[in-house]
DNA sequence: CACCCGTGGCC
DNA sequence: TGGCCAAGGGT
């Protein structure tokens, strides 16, 4: 595949978006913060509170200076505020283990608390220019649909998928990097799920995909369903929490009037047992982050 | 491996 | 309008 891995390389020269986290005074720990922020989350939700998170902890040892309540009402609502809880268990153990240094070894960062195999190999090839193989599901999709003429990657990534990902990354360390974050972004971009723009993709000459007609993908497992989910009630806590400035008797709270007793008190168990809110000290049956 | 974990915007 | 989607990770 090395025609169209270079005609994405061109285009990304000219297209790629200039964003804070990828210009050239970024640090690592910049880039991890910036990797853990994006899972599962726009990049337009981002961009503002990675700046500001950025200029509150610069560095692991600031975050780690910091308390876990601190960090989870720092994240406001950016989603899944158990990435705020790890990535202050990062902070920590970044700074007792590595002295603050993140490190540069893949197994050594997927050891750490909220990196997986994801976002090893992102720190890995962004942070410090090394050749990984970053498969996130921008890259599965454009190579999905690329070479493997289907519309949708596997719902769960294979070894065979990991094999074809590796032979396609580019061998020199730097042009790899580039390679996995420009593959990103035209996934991010052009190649998207819902509406590709295939008449702009600089890699159409060479898709399966379109080739063929562009066939449907397979139907998707049904999601569960949001409303009255454990999800929801959870976050109403811990917007709850995160607004209060003392213990707030969650249980007996009016604005959660509406949730079934039950399930509220499953839900705060749940948060407590996940260390995300904790039993206040200072009157019982109140609760804080 | 299947399931759980937030949030907001878009067509 | 609501189902789908967004640079996944942990159990």
């Amino acid at each position: 595949m090395g025609a169209p891995v270079d005609a994405i390389l061109a285009w990304f020269a000219r297209e790629g978006r200039a964003l804070p986290w990828r210009e050239s005074g970024a640090s690592p720990w910049g880039i991890l913060v910036s990797e853990v922020m994006l899972q599962q989350t726009p990049v337009s939700r981002v961009l503002p509170l990675w700046t500001a998170w950025m200029e509150r902890w610069p560095t692991p040892g600031a975050l780690a200076g910091a308390t876990q309540a601190d960090a989870v009402r720092a994240w406001g609502r950016l989603g899944y505020p158990r990435r705020a809880q790890r990535l202050w268990e990062c902070a920590v153990a970044i700074e007792e283990r590595f002295s603050g240094r993140v490190p540069s070894d893949q197994a050594t960062l997927r050891d750490l608390p909220g990196i997986g195999e994801y976002t090893a190999a992102a720190v890995v090839a962004f942070a410090f220019g090394r050749r990984a193989v970053v498969l996130d599901t921008n890259v599965r999709r454009v190579l999905a649909r690329i070479v493997a003429g289907t519309a949708a990657p596997a719902p769960h990534l294979t070894g065979a998928e990991r094999a074809l990902a590796a032979e396609v990354v580019p061998l020199d360390s730097a042009t790899a990097a580039t390679w996995n974050v420009a593959a990103m972004e035209l996934g991010a971009l052009v190649c998207t799920s819902r509406a590709p723009r295939c008449d702009a993709c600089p890699a159409s000459k060479w898709c399966r995909w379109l080739a063929q007609g562009r066939p449907v993908a397979a139907s998707r497992r049904v999601a569960s369903p949001w409303a009255g989910s454990d999800r929801q009630v959870r976050g109403r806590i811990l917007a709850l929490l995160r607004a209060a400035s003392s213990p707030i008797n969650v249980a007996g709270s009016s604005s959660l009037q509406d949730v079934e007793p039950g399930q509220l008190d499953r839900c705060i168990e749940g948060l407590v047992s996940d260390g995300l809110i904790h039993v206040s000290s200072a009157e019982r049956g109140t609760h804080e982050l």
